[in-house]
DNA sequence: ACTCAGATTTAGGGTAGGCTAAATCTGGGA
DNA sequence: TCCCAGATTTAGCCTACCCTAAATCTGAGT
């Protein structure tokens, strides 16, 4: 309920911090201040002063040096700023030339900038999309989500025949590369071998045979054909 | 050249002094504190402190209790600004079902958070229009700017048929009513008459005679039918 | 049970940009 | 020329976040 009031006083900083930490804790999993402080960018110190605020704010609850949790109110103001990244992620896509390697930037500054109801006529014009051009999974306006984390390549057996689920969005450079490999979200292929010890896997793309290294392995996500 | 180098780091306040500052200094009179204050709804001493940041920024001149203007530098930012601004109330508009009463306050955020790339993707599927939702100009890319500052519809004589120019785009509530009128950029209508005094003016519009107040007649601006 | 490396928090400091209240300037009218 | 109302600036304070360095905690390994 506080959460309606802070709704429209969030900060940048907090709407980012909300998704990092909603993002470091598969199920409510408690996410620790170096973990934070590294994927912000930022030192630690910092992040435990943030910290101590957003509890004061009841938005996290936190175990001095254990990690922090999201509460009800932090959840559902970090699934709306997710909602708002991936939509906006489509939109450029979809509707102003943008590539999955170029959307991310954008978005991560568009996101704390919009209205509600932009990212609802957005959401609609693109036609209520699932998933975002990574994707990955987008919440719907009532802070549901089906996290549909596939499996890392890295895991998929030698011989199976897969499709890409979803693939990390950070890094343009390695999205550009996967993307030349043919692989996108939706694109069927089959690994062909796979070497022990993180060592490099086979995989063939539309009749192409590529040997990728390990950690294509964590970052590409895939799904078999079961569900889908 | 110092520009090039802040171009990147103004904040979000720093732009919206600028804009603010050229919009109150038409042919480059000086803005006042207090004139600035109002707009940006600041207290004046606030306004004076961040004048005084800026100056030494070289962003703008101060001529301590006289006033302010901008320097080269600061008037490129603020075109640059006004450019996004404009450009993003005409893509709401044009592509997100957005009317001319509520552009404007989503284009005052988004304009701080775009990239320079999305502003020019939106211009092009717009196909460059000279012109915003409210009949503004919109300065080229590279600074220029056509100030089409037509006349006030107070100022217009009886009798003389005109076409509106522009239309002051503040006040959400005020740009319905005028829209109710059937008023909009480009749409001819006929002054009937105008009483002295800051008295009422009847304006005839597709065959609709309205008597409209003197707040109105200086908020819509028109032009005669020599140019455009 | 101890220890200490690494994680975390605290202390202290900085910038940006707001505010109110007090001091100061400026220009128009007497 | 002088005065004072109104405009402007200065003084002092506050919040939000960031930082580095120092203090403190924690748990894995002896
Ligand atoms: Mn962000
Ligand atoms: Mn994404
Ligand atoms: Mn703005
Ligand atoms: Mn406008």
């Amino acid at each position: 309920m506080n959460a309606a009031l802070q709704h429209e006083t969030l900060t940048r900083s907090v709407e980012d911090y909300l998704k990092a930490i909603y993002r470091l804790s598969p199920q409510g999993r408690a996410a620790s201040t170096s973990e934070i402080a590294q994927r912000l960018e930022l030192s630690p110190a910092s992040v435990s002063g943030m910290v101590k605020r957003l509890s004061e704010q009841g938005l996290l609850e936190h175990v001095p040096y254990k990690g922090v949790q999201l509460t009800a109110d932090g959840r559902r103001a970090a699934l709306r700023m997710l909602r708002r990244h991936r939509l906006i992620e489509a939109y450029l896509v979809a509707f102003l030339g943008y590539t999955w390697d170029t959307v991310h930037e954008e978005a991560e500054r568009l996101e704390h900038a919009v209205s509600d109801t932009m990212v609802e006529r957005m959401a609609a014009v693109l036609g209520n999309p699932a998933v975002d051009p990574h994707g990955d999974p987008i919440p719907t306006s009532d802070g549901d989500i089906h996290e549909t984390a596939g499996i890392p390549l890295s895991e998929v057996p030698a011989g199976a025949r897969v499709e890409v689920r979803q693939v990390e969005e950070s890094q343009p450079d390695r999205l550009r590369y996967i993307a030349s490999l043919g692989l996108r979200p939706g694109v069927r292929f089959t690994v062909v071998d796979r070497q022990p010890f993180r060592g490099p896997i086979t995989i063939e793309v539309a009749g192409r045979t590529h040997v990728v290294g390990s950690e294509l392995g964590q970052v590409v996500r895939c799904a078999g054909d079961e569900d889908a």
